[in-house]
DNA sequence: ACCTATTGACCACATCTGTAGTCATCGCCT
DNA sequence: AGGCGATGACTACAGATGTGGTCAATAGGT
């Protein structure tokens, strides 16, 4: 089950797994200043979404509210073990030196990640 | 200048950033066991990487030898970059801590990360 | 009760991707 | 020297993707 998001349609689940049980023009709306599409293609995103399975639909009334059907951690995860495995030959650390590298982590990433691997090592 | 690589380019990517200058052939033995594609396929994915600006060609005799353009290490980086920008509001440490989920890291990998926080903490 | 705006269903279409075939050429082996 | 096999140029084509149009039903305001 590969479940193929594509860029354009993660904007929409961006949208639906920050406010889950929205309808079609809300969504539109949450879009507006981040992309800039038609409320049409919006629609044709929602559609394809919904016959892929990552989105559900119920009715109220005359219109349908989505809500997500995968989680987005489920999907990070996924994303991330792909990036990781296709580009950094399947290790982590490299990644992370690549990032710190690209952006520079702040203070509070870097303590984060301290607690973090803290807590891994027991 | 986006310079998008489909997953079926970034194979033979891969193949030329660890050896770089060699020519169709040998990617397509080098991709043996990996993929299982035609020497057509192949020479077509070579050719768009060279139209996109993503290698770069050097006639040796009857042939072409090719040569990335891109370093890994940029391409790393922009991916990386994206993932985090499209799928972790631009922070860092969540992606860390998926990755510690989702495929567990080594007690290699948590060293190396522990080094690497010491040193960026300079 | 009617008109208008919203909504969903269906359709359109150019481009990108994955996958590969044909053809002409050129150099090497016999 | 001639044929063969490797190589590059060009072509093909189905499915995915981005982007949006048409049309009919329908619900809500006046």
């Amino acid at each position: 089950m590969s479940l193929q998001i594509t860029p354009a349609e993660l904007e929409i689940m961006t949208v639906l797994w920050k406010h889950p049980g929205i309808g079609a023009s809300e969504v539109v709306d949450a879009l507006d200043g981040e992309q800039d599409w038609s409320p049409r293609t919006v629609k044709t995103l929602l559609a394809r979404l919904v016959e892929k399975g990552a989105l559900e639909t119920a009715a109220e009334g005359r219109r349908y509210l989505y809500r997500p059907l995968i989680a987005k951690r489920d999907y990070q995860k996924k994303e991330a073990g792909n990036l990781i495995d296709k580009l950094f030959g399947g290790r982590a650390a490299p990644l992370v030196a690549q990032l710190a590298d690209a952006r520079g982590l702040t203070e509070d990433d870097i303590e984060e990640l301290e607690a973090l691997l803290g807590r891994l090592k027991q």
